[in-house]
RNA sequence: GCGAGCGUGGCGGAACGGCAGACGCGCCGGGUUUAGGUCCCGGUGCCCUUCGGGGUGUGGGGGUUCGAAUCCCCCCGCUCGCACCA
C-alpha cells in the first residue's frame, strides 16, 4: 500500500477545510451537542420523559447497534462501520420527523475482559472501566448522536441486578405445554396441591402422587420443571482456560474458539436453560421477522426440527425392558436390521449379558458372526468389551474423532431386541456414531437407506435390506431418495411420505411407537467457572438443593477478590476438576440468611453467568436505564417496542457472527419475558441488517514476516518495504498482520467527518471491502469543495446569495433530494453520497461562473450532509445564518414540479444495440417514438437497406428495431 | 458432504430485464504555481479507426427474451455457516 497521503498543512489559507479546521469544528460541535443535550431522547413516561410533549405526535424509531465489547486494544477503523451506518440512519430520521432512540452501551463482562486483566495484572473492573473510557472517547470523536444517559454497561451493579432478576424469573417459571407458554412456578405447585396435575418427569420416574412425596422430593420434582435447572451433563471442559465452554464456543476441531486449546468432554453439574421448550416458537416466529434470509436459514438449521417417530423395541434379555429409538424414517422399519445405542446410554448396562450369545434368539440356525464383539475379540466378555469401548471413546478428543473421519467403530452388546414390524430379533450395538444428546440416544439402523448405517453394517457383517426401490440406474450404497416401498409388508408400493404416515399410524395403534418431533437444539449450558461474570442469585442449604434468593436480596454483588484467576492447568490435563474462582471467596460464599424459616447457613452458587446473559436484554434496559423498580416501565417498553408483525427494535445492525448464538438466546429470553408479561412483543428485533467487514491488505517480506502495512510503497517494479519486495495478502485488521488503521489516525489526518463519509461511501453497508487509505482523499476533497462553495477560504465569510439557481441546477438539486431521501431510507448511503458529489460538482461550476452559491442550493446541500457529516454540516448551517442545531431541521423535500421533465432522451436500438439517442416529449406515445426514431439520420441510414421485422417501442425508455 | 452467498475496468464500486462501468481512487494531458503539493479543466474498459464511427466486453458454457451483469440450467473459482443430528 502506498504511503498515506497526508495533506500538507495549508497555513497560508486560514479557512480551508483541512484536518486542522475539521478537528477544530468537530470538537466544537461535539461539545455543543453534549452541552445542549441535543440527543437526549424523551420517553413517554418516567424519569427520562422531559420534553416528550414535542415528540408525542411523531412516529418513534428505535435504532440499535449490536452490543460492543470494550476491547483493551481500542478501536480500528473496521469497528465503527455499523455504528456510523446507524447514526446516519438515525440522524436522517430525526430530520424527517421521528422520535429516534439511539444509544450505545458496553458488554463488559466475560472471558476476554478477564484474560486481559490477567495479562495486565489489574483487576478486571479497573481494566474494563479503562477500556470503556477509551472506547467512549473514540466513539464520541466520531460524532455519534447517542443519548448518553442510556449507555449502560453489563458490569454496572445497577444493570446486573436486573440480569439476576431475569434469571430469578426464569428459575421461577416452567413451561406449560398445553398453554404453550412459560408460567410462574407457583402456579404449577398450586396445580399439584389441588390435584389438577400429576407430577411426571425425571425427578419422579415412578410417578408417585404429589401428596405422597416428602418435602425434599417435592422440591426436586418442582426443580425438574423449572426453565433454569441443574443437571449433570457432559460438558466441554477446557483445562487451559480453566472453564467449561458452551458447544458454540468449541470449534469443529474440538478446540476452544478462544485460544485454540484442547477441549475434553467431562460430566459436571451445570446450570442449563430450557431453550428447547421454545424450539418451535423460535422457529415459527422467524416468519414475523424482517431479517436476511441466510440468517433465518442458519437459525432454522441450528434449531434443526426433525419430524419422525420414536419406536419401542422390546429387549430380549433377562429383565426385558424396551429401547426407544428415534427415526425420521419410520417407513423403513422393515429394513431395521440392528439397533445402536450411544456409549453413554443408561440402558447399556442393564441389557448387557455376562457372556456372548452363540446365536440370536429364535432358531433360524444363524450364528453370531465373529466380528460382532469388535476389536476386543470374543475372549473379552460383553461387560468388559463395553467398558473398554467406552474408555476408547472417552479418550478420543473431538480432534481425533475428526481426524479419523467417518470410520465406524462400535461393539456388540450381546443383547437383542425385537423389530416390531418383522417380529424378528436384531442385535443391539454400542457405537459412538450415535450421539446421546440427540433424540433418544438410540437408533434403529437401516443400512439400506442410510449411508452411516450402511458403513457400519459393512464393517460388522450385518444384514442389509432395502425397503425403498432405488431407480434402475442407482449404483450407490444406501438409497436415501424417494421411491416405492419394498420388502415392507403392508407398506409395499407406497411412496416415502405416505409410508411414513401409515407406519406411524400402525405403531400408534399397537402402542409400539409414536410420531414425535426432535430438535438439534440443546438446552443452553448457562454456567461458567469464571470470576468476571454475573453471580447467580442462588444459594444452597444443607440439603444441597438450590434456593432462589428473594428479589429484595438483589443485587448479589461480585466479591472483591485478589486472586480471580481461574484454575489454569496444562492443555492436556483432562482429569483436573474445575474450581470456580468464586469458591475461594469463602466469606462471600458462606452466608447466614433468613429465607423464610429463620436464619440458617447457606452456600452461594460459585459459578457465574456466561457473557451472553447481559447481551440478552440490554436493548430493553436502554429504554429505561434509570428505573430502580422495574426492568423497564411497561409504558416505555410498549412505546418503543411495539410495531409491525411481532414488534421489536425497528433496525438492528450488527455482524453475521451473531447469526445464531446471541440472536437466538436474546429471542429466547424475550419470549420468556413475554410469556410472563414483562414485555409486550413476541420478538425483540424486528428488522435485522448485517453490516459487512472492513478488512485490509497485509504484506510479508521474503522471510515471510509481516511488515508494517502503512510503510509499504507501490512502485513500478511492484510493492516494496524499505526497498525490499513484499507480497500482498488480504485479511482482518490486527496487530498480528501489522495492518491496523485506527480512527485516531484518520481523525488526525482528515477529521472524523471524512472518516464517516469514507466508510459510508466505500461500498454498500452490507458488503465487506478492503480499507484503502489512498481513497480517503476523494471524500475529503469533496468536503473541502463543499466548504469552499459556501465559505471563502481566505476570509471565512459566506459567499451565498439569495438569487435563483439556474433551471438546470435547480432540477439537479431536486432530483438529488429525491434520490438521497430514497437511498437514505434504504441504507444505500454509498449512492446517496455519489448523488451529493454530483450536486456539488454542479454547484462548483455555478460558483466558478457567478462567484457565489445560490442559497436555495447551499442550504439543502448542508442539510443533506447533516446525517453523513454532522460536524461540518452544523458549521455550514450556522454560517448560513441559523442558530439552531441541524439535528432536528426538516430534511429537504423535492419539488415535484422540478422532477417532471418536459423532454427526455431515449435510446434507439437496432438489434438490441444502442445506435442513437433522441429527445422526445416525456409523454410521447409509442407511435411518436417510432416516428422520431426513424427520422434520426443515423438510424435511418441503418434501416435504409434492411427489412424491419419488428419494432419494440417502450414509451419513456427506448425503441428497438429488429432487422434481418 | 450439506446449506447459503458472491464473481463487473488497474482499485473500491454503480446499473426497476432497457445507453454497462454512475461516483470516487489511480493514471494520462492541460491550466494555476518559482517548483512540488493544493486547486481548476479535460480524458481514461479493451481492440480497430479514414475520428464519422466500428468491433468487443460483466468468471466459463448453454437457454429464455425484441433486449440479460440482472431471469433459468450446467461448470469453474472464492467466501461464510453446519458437519456422524438418525
Amino acid at each position: 500500500m502506498p504511503e498515506p497521503t497526508t495533506p500538507v498543512p495549508s497555513d497560508a489559507i486560514p479557512y480551508r477545510y483541512d484536518a486542522r479546521l475539521a478537528n477544530e469544528l468537530e470538537t466544537k460541535w461535539q461539545d455543543y451537542w453534549e452541552e445542549h443535550r441535543t440527543f437526549w431522547t424523551p420517553n413517554p413516561a418516567g424519569s427520562l420523559s422531559d420534553g416528550f410533549e414535542q415528540a408525542a405526535g411523531r412516529p418513534k424509531l428505535y435504532v440499535l447497534d449490536m452490543f460492543p465489547y470494550p476491547s483493551g486494544a481500542g478501536l480500528h477503523v473496521g469497528h465503527p462501520l455499523g455504528y456510523i451506518g446507524t447514526d446516519v440512519f438515525a440522524r436522517f430520521h430525526r430530520m424527517t420527523g421521528s422520535n429516534v432512540l439511539h444509544t450505545m452501551g458496553y458488554d463488559a463482562f466475560g472471558l476476554p475482559a478477564e484474560q486481559y486483566a490477567l495479562q495486565t495484572g489489574e483487576h478486571p473492573r479497573v481494566t474494563t472501566e479503562q477500556n470503556v473510557a477509551t472506547m467512549r472517547r473514540q466513539l464520541r470523536a466520531l460524532g455519534l448522536g447517542h443519548d448518553p444517559r442510556r449507555g449502560v454497561a453489563t458490569t454496572d451493579v445497577a444493570y446486573y441486578r436486573w440480569t439476576q432478576w431475569i434469571f430469578l424469573q426464569i428459575f421461577n417459571a416452567w413451561y406449560d405445554e398445553l398453554a404453550d407458554r412459560a408460567r410462574p412456578i407457583v402456579e404449577l405447585v398450586a396445580e399439584f396441591d389441588a390435584g389438577a396435575r400429576q407430577p411426571v418427569g425425571v425427578a419422579n420416574p415412578d410417578r408417585i402422587a404429589w401428596g405422597d412425596l416428602d418435602p425434599r422430593a417435592r422440591r426436586q420434582v418442582v426443580n425438574s420443571y423449572r426453565l433454569a435447572y441443574r443437571e449433570e451433563a457432559l460438558v466441554n471442559w477446557c483445562p487451559a482456560l480453566g472453564t467449561v465452554l458452551a458447544n458454540e464456543e468449541v470449534t469443529t476441531e474440538g478446540r476452544s474458539e478462544r485460544g485454540d486449546h484442547p477441549v475434553f468432554k467431562r460430566p459436571l453439574e451445570q446450570w442449563k436453560l430450557r431453550i428447547t421448550k421454545y424450539a418451535d416458537r423460535l422457529l415459527g416466529d422467524l416468519d414475523l421477522l424482517e431479517w436476511p434470509e441466510p440468517i433465518k436459514i442458519m437459525q432454522r438449521n441450528w434449531i434443526g426440527r426433525s419430524p419422525g417417530a420414536t419406536i419401542r423395541f422390546p429387549v430380549e434379555s433377562r429383565d426385558g425392558g424396551e429401547i426407544e429409538g428415534f427415526t425420521t424414517r419410520p417407513d423403513t422399519l422393515f429394513g431395521a436390521t440392528y439397533l445402536v445405542l450411544a456409549p453413554e446410554h443408561p440402558l447399556v448396562d442393564q441389557i448387557v449379558p455376562a457372556q456372548w450369545p452363540s446365536a440370536p434368539p429364535g432358531d433360524d440356525g444363524s450364528a453370531v458372526p465373529p466380528s460382532w464383539p469388535g476389536v476386543f475379540g470374543a475372549g473379552v466378555a460383553p461387560p468388559e468389551a463395553i467398558a473398554r469401548y467406552r474408555a476408547f471413546v472417552g479418550a478420543r478428543t473431538e480432534l481425533e474423532r475428526q481426524a479419523e473421519g467417518r470410520e465406524k467403530t462400535g461393539v456388540f452388546t450381546g443383547a437383542f431386541a425385537a423389530n416390531p414390524a418383522t417380529g424378528g430379533f436384531i442385535p443391539i450395538f454400542v457405537a459412538d456414531y450415535v450421539l446421546m444428546g440427540y433424540g433418544t440416544g438410540a437408533i434403529m439402523a437401516v443400512p439400506g437407506e442410510d449411508q452411516r448405517d450402511w458403513d457400519f453394517a459393512t464393517e460388522f457383517d450385518l444384514p442389509i435390506v432395502r425397503t425403498v426401490e432405488p431407480p434402475s440406474d442407482f449404483d450407490g450404497d444406501a438409497y436415501a431418495g424417494d421411491g416405492p416401498a419394498i420388502n415392507s409388508g403392508f407398506l409395499d408400493g407406497l411412496l416415502v411420505d405416505e409410508a411414513k404416515a401409515r407406519m406411524i399410524g400402525w405403531l400408534e395403534e399397537r402402542g409400539a411407537g409414536t410420531g414425535t418431533v426432535t430438535y438439534k437444539l440443546r438446552d443452553w449450558l448457562f454456567s461458567r467457572q469464571r470470576y468476571w461474570g454475573e453471580p447467580f442469585p442462588i444459594v444452597y442449604g444443607d440439603d444441597g438443593l438450590p434456593v432462589a434468593l428473594p428479589e429484595s436480596m438483589l443485587p448479589v454483588e461480585l466479591p472483591e477478590l485478589d486472586d480471580f484467576e481461574p484454575q489454569v492447568v496444562d492443555d492436556d490435563a483432562a482429569d483436573t476438576p474445575p474450581e470456580p474462582p468464586l469458591a475461594r471467596a469463602e466469606q462471600w460464599v458462606n452466608v447466614d440468611l433468613d429465607l423464610g424459616d429463620g436464619v440458617r447457613p447457606y452456600r452461594r452458587e460459585t459459578n457465574t453467568m456466561p457473557q451472553w446473559a447481559g447481551s440478552c436484554w440490554y436493548y430493553l434496559r436502554y429504554l429505561d436505564p434509570t428505573n430502580e423498580n422495574r426492568l423497564v416501565d411497561p409504558v416505555v417498553e410498549r412505546y418503543w417496542m411495539e410495531g409491525a408483525a411481532g414488534g421489536g427494535v425497528d433496525l438492528y445492525v450488527g455482524g453475521v457472527e451473531h447469526a445464531v448464538l446471541h440472536l437466538l438466546y436474546a429471542r429466547f429470553w424475550h419470549k420468556i419475558l413475554f410469556d410472563l408479561g414483562y414485555v409486550s412483543t413476541r420478538e425483540p428485533f424486528h428488522r435485522l441488517y448485517n453490516q459487512g467487514y472492513i478488512q485490509a491488505f497485509a504484506y510479508r517480506d521474503a522471510r515471510g514476516f509481516y511488515v508494517e502495512a502503512s510503510e509499504v510503497e507501490t512502485r513500478d517494479d511492484g510493492l516494496v518495504f524499505q526497498g525490499e519486495p513484499v507480497t500482498r495478502e488480504y485479511g482482518k485488521m490486527g496487530k498480528s498482520l501489522r495492518n491496523v488503521v485506527t480512527p485516531d489516525d484518520v481523525y488526525r489526518d482528515y477529521g472524523a467527518d471524512t472518516l464517516r463519509l469514507y466508510e459510508m461511501f466505500m461500498g454498500p453497508l452490507d458488503a465487506s471491502r478492503p480499507w484503502s487509505t489512498t481513497d480517503i482523499v476523494g471524500v475529503h476533497r469533496f468536503l473541502a469543495r463543499v466548504w469552499r462553495n459556501i465559505v471563502d477560504e481566505d476570509t471565512g465569510a459566506v459567499h451565498v446569495e439569495d438569487v435563483a439557481a439556474d433551471p438546470e441546477t435547480r432540477r439537479i438539486l431536486h432530483r438529488t433530494i429525491a434520490e438521497v431521501r430514497d437511498d437514505m431510507e434504504h441504507l444505500k448511503f454509498n449512492t446517496a453520497i455519489a448523488r451529493l458529489f454530483e450536486l456539488n460538482n454542479r454547484l462548483t461550476q455555478v460558483v466558478a461562473e457567478t462567484g457565489a452559491s445560490p442559497r436555495e442550493v447551499a442550504e439543502p446541500l448542508a442539510l443533506m450532509l447533516g446525517p453523513l457529516t454532522p460536524h461540518v454540516a452544523e458549521e455550514l448551517w450556522a454560517r448560513l445564518g441559523h442558530s439552531e442545531s441541524i439535528a432536528y431541521v426538516a430534511f429537504p423535500e423535492p419539488d415535484p414540479a422540478e422532477l417532471r421533465q418536459e423532454t427526455i432522451e431515449i435510446v434507439v436500438q437496432v438489434n438490441g444495440k444502442a445506435r442513437a439517442r433522441i429527445k422526445v416529449p416525456s409523454d410521447a406515445s409509442a407511435a411518436t417514438l417510432e416516428a422520431a426514431a426513424r427520422a434520426e439520420p443515423h438510424v435511418a441510414a441503418l434501416l435504409a437497406d434492411a427489412t424491419v421485422r419488428k419494432v419494440v417501442p417502450v414509451p419513456g425508455r427506448l425503441v428497438n428495431f429488429v432487422i434481418g
